[in-house]
DNA sequence: GGATCCTTCTTCTTCTTC
């Protein structure tokens, strides 16, 4: 919770940066400010915008680097079997490269003027039915899967490493199912509120009991967001690229605020209340809506995107916008992906071979 | 009926004084 508040009030604080990194002090103190129940008027802030001017002024040198810190696991948990320790150049740097072939992110020729016009049209939820010559389709997920950088390899296994030292395999096991769980049961429960057709209300008391508490808090977190969601067009649904052939399932896709939005709902633990604390979520996004203006079970196109992180405990989602010019960035960063997963797909058949040989 | 698929999550950091 305080995480959360911090966040929007740095978000302020950057709009005046000359005084900036003095009210960044106060902050850390635990100014009075901050305990207030009350939701900041600074909520409203663009943190996104002013992220890196508030990292530059908040962020501090460390001398602590992925190699130092797997030296330093390895002293307490013992060596990492087949990590090869990460390399600076394995995430930035080789992720600045331009995709081979610039594929399109927009496809207007697919746009009927007559469905743009007429707005929502029926609500698609089109089921995945594999077998139907999909079967040899990749999905999005299983790219990025499969495409990670060196470094986030290592940093996902030293927190496994960690997770499985604090509560053992099977403890382990259990948490990351009811993770899974709290999402699915999160994401059925927003898709319940989509198909009813009736309209949300700001989370009244009895609007929230009718949840488990399961989901409530999460229900509460973005009960905000939801009074600005219209026209919901598409729900869980299925959407493939003719062209790169791959697919994946869409979350929802909507106006927010007017502006319409393939937007994906998240729950998470920790807060993130930057667009860069989301990992590879904007690329998920990109991959998806590049894949839907293709598809011709969609009559519109879709350039912006949304990611809403919930909490549990019922704080304010945040809800990170990802504007056009901001969706083409990440798409090119997902061509890129799917070409090493291609890269990659290809080198292991061919040595498929030389060992059969 | 069983198996498989797509999702669902998980990483990034610190230590000092009032």
């Amino acid at each position: 919770m305080f995480a959360l508040r911090n966040a929007s009030v740095v978000g302020f604080l950057v709009q005046m940066p000359c005084c900036a990194s003095h009210l960044v002090t106060h902050l850390s103190s635990g100014h009075g400010m901050l305990s207030s129940k009350r939701p900041s008027p600074y909520s409203a802030v663009d943190t996104e915008r002013y992220s890196s001017l508030v990292k530059s002024v908040i962020s501090r040198v460390s001398s602590q680097t992925p190699t130092t810190m797997q030296e330093e696991d390895e002293h307490m948990y013992g060596p990492i079997i087949g990590t090869p320790p990460p390399t600076a150049t394995a995430t930035g740097g080789e992720r600045r490269r331009s995709p081979k072939v610039l594929h399109p992110f927009l496809h207007p020729e697919e746009t009927t003027a007559e469905e743009e016009e007429a707005g929502a049209g029926p609500l698609a939820r089109i089921h995945l039915s594999r077998g139907q010559g999909r079967s040899a389709v990749p999905s999005v997920t299983r790219i990025l899967q499969q495409t990670l950088s060196p470094e986030q390899v290592f940093y996902l296994e030293r927190w496994k490493r960690k997770m499985v030292q604090e509560l053992g395999e099977e403890g382990f096991k259990e948490y990351s199912q009811n993770l899974f769980k709290q999402g699915r049961t999160f994401h059925s429960a927003l898709e319940d509120v989509f198909t009813s057709g009736v309209k949300w209300e700001a989370g009244s008391p009895s609007e929230m009991s009718q949840y488990s508490p399961e989901v409530r808090g999460y229900m509460e977190s973005v009960s905000h967001v939801l009074e600005d969601v219209r026209e919901v067009r598409a729900i869980e649904s299925t959407v493939q690229h003719s062209a790169l052939n791959y697919l994946g399932i869409v979350d929802c896709v909507a106006r927010y605020r007017g502006v319409l939005c393939l937007i994906d709902w998240k729950t998470s633990e920790k807060s993130k209340p930057f667009l860069s604390n989301t990992y590879d979520n904007p690329i998920q996004v990109a991959a998806y809506a590049g894949a839907l203006n293709t598809d011709v079970n969609y009559k519109y196109q879709v350039e912006n995107g949304l990611i809403v992180v919930a909490y549990k405990d019922g704080s304010p989602a945040h809800a990170h916008k990802i504007n056009s010019e901001l969706m083409s960035d990440y798409w090119k960063t997902w061509l890129l992906r799917l070409e090493d997963y291609h890269e990659k797909r290809s080198a292991q058949a061919s040595s498929d071979v030389s060992e059969k040989r």
